[in-house]
Parts: structure tokens; C-alpha cells; sequence
DNA sequence: GAATAATTGGATGTCAATGTCCAATTTAGC
DNA sequence: GCTAAATTGGACATTGACATCCAATTATTC
């Protein structure tokens, strides 16, 4: 239902939640994420394009986070590589209709809504600092990412 | 979020619907939901595969509903044709986690849930009966397929 | 059994998503 | 300024989703 591009860009965005407000190289979320570096690249460019991340280059340089964890929300990574499109109007192009969903795509948006909302009111921040009786983000909790 | 091909098939045993216990011809179907006929053979092919509806060849054949609308259900329709994949373990392939999602994963899992669970409890039947204050499901009211 | 109505299956085409590779560019530090 | 570290951009390959077309098959009706 969702993308690879966005479970790749959103496991990027937990990387940078943790080391956050330092930089992580391409290499290191690659490791971590067990992301194709080769692909992430470009998903990170996508990041970067919309403003959810920031880059520098040379010696030193890598990805960081252009806001907080705590202000940057699941949706925003979501729709910054993989927008959710909501049903705005009749997909049967019947102009007739204008705004009014049929019952039928009334429902599928419904649907998309709740979704979007879920990832609207869901901060990094708040993935990354979830209460872990169970075992908390993937990867990280033994091995958890930090600047040498 | 959705597939063409799930908006395709909805679409179709919307028809269907109004149309039952008739059967409707592929053909008949295309022309009031303004699908692809070539691409709409393929797709009931997937639903008549799966159950959902079957076909009768030859003169006064056609494709009909196999459970009545008020059986069946929009989860059952989209799960024919491009099933709904839960995330059950890390999609990071970490074996230690077992059956334990990390946040990030149970987020996303709970939302595919949630528009799992809101398709499992709609029938077709509900859907074209929606108390039509709004505009109904596109095309139909206005011109209601119907077996001449 | 011939004609017609209908689905079926296979071959094919196109395009976007995913993924890889590498040369070019930028930058820090010596 | 030289070197090493890093991102960037472009070219390319692969795959699956979407879509089209047509010959073959099935079934009804006369």
C-alpha cells in the first residue's frame, strides 16, 4: 500500500531522528537502514528537494534534519517522496458531480483521511521515544547510530 | 494509495450490484464505468480467478456476482485483485524481532489496518443504497444500468 | 449446423518505480 | 594547492502495472 521509496525514506528519517542534530553520511544510513545505498541516494535528493533534509557536501559533510524530531511529522516524509492524493473530485471525470464524492470513493477517501491523519499527528520524535517494553525501531536499540 | 486496478474493480462490481442477480456484459460494464475494455476483461478475469464473480460464455453470457451485494464486501474486492499486505514482521529482515514490529513498522501496520478494517465492515449492498441526500455512486442514478 | 454473441488467452507495447554505476563537483583539512 | 571525503547528476538496466489487439473458444438461437 505504501512504497518501497517511502519505507526506504522513512527509515532514513528514524536514522537522522537518532543522531539528530549531527549529520550522517549517505554510507551510514545505508548501513543501518539496510537501504541500497546506490538508491538512497536518490531517495535522500528527494528529501533534500522538499526541504525535509538538508545536505553538505565534502570531508565532514553528510544528510541531517532540517527540523527537530519533535516537529517533523510522519506525513511530511510521506509526501515529500510519495505524496498521498486524496480524491478531490469524481475519478469518472463527470463534471456533473463537482465536489460530491460517490458513496464509493466517499469511502476510499475516508479511508486515505485516516491514514493521513494517523501520519499527521505522528512525530519522529515520538517513534523514536516510544515507550519499548516490546522491541523499539529496527536495528537501532543495540546498535544505536552515533558520531564517533 | 490505491492501484488502478483496485478503483477498476470496485467500479465494476458496483455495477454488478445494481445490476444483480443479472449479469451484465463486459462490454455493458465498460460503457457506464468508463473503464478500458481490454484492460476491464483482464481484471474481471482476476475477480471470476478469485471468486468474486463468475462468467458465462456465449450468447447472453456475461459476468454476475457470485454472493449477493449485501455478502459482499469491499475488503473482498480489493483483496482479489491486489490484496492488502499487513506488515506481520521487519521489513528490515532482522530476525531477532520476531513477531515485534519497531514503532515505526506498528505505526504504519495500524494504518493499513485501519483502512483494512473499514473495508471489511462495507458491503457492497451499503454502498449502493447510501442515503442519497449527495450525489450517489457516479453514473448510475441518473442512468441506472438495467437488463432490457 | 450456421451465425452470432460473448469470454478467454497470448502476444505485444509503454511507462513509471526501482535499482546500479560512474564521472563530475564540492568541501574540509593538511 | 593537494588530497580525501562526500554529495550530485546523468546514463543505463530491470521489472511490474497498465493497456491494447486479436485469434481461439464457448454457448445460444434460429
Amino acid at each position: 500500500m505504501f512504497s518501497q521509496t517511502v519505507e526506504y525514506a522513512l527509515r532514513a528519517v528514524c536514522h537522522l531522528a537518532y543522531t539528530a542534530p549531527d549529520s550522517s553520511t549517505t554510507e551510514e544510513i545505508a548501513n543501518s537502514t539496510k537501504v541500497p545505498i546506490a538508491y538512497l541516494s536518490k531517495v535522500l535528493q528527494g528529501l533534500a528537494r522538499t526541504g525535509v533534509v538538508k545536505s553538505q557536501r565534502g570531508v565532514g559533510g553528510g544528510i541531517s534534519l532540517v527540523k527537530s524530531p519533535a516537529e517533523l511529522t510522519i506525513l511530511e516524509v510521506v509526501n515529500a517522496v510519495d505524496p498521498i492524493e486524496r480524491i478531490s473530485t469524481c475519478p469518472l471525470g463527470l463534471s456533473a458531480h463537482g465536489k460530491n464524492l460517490c458513496p464509493l470513493h466517499r469511502r476510499l477517501d475516508n479511508a486515505m483521511a485516516s491514514v493521513e491523519e494517523a501520519f499527521r499527528s505522528t512525530t519522529l520524535a515520538e517513534v523514536i521515544a516510544e515507550p519499548t517494553t516490546s522491541i523499539p525501531l529496527c536495528e537501532f536499540p543495540s546498535e544505536r547510530p552515533q558520531k564517533k
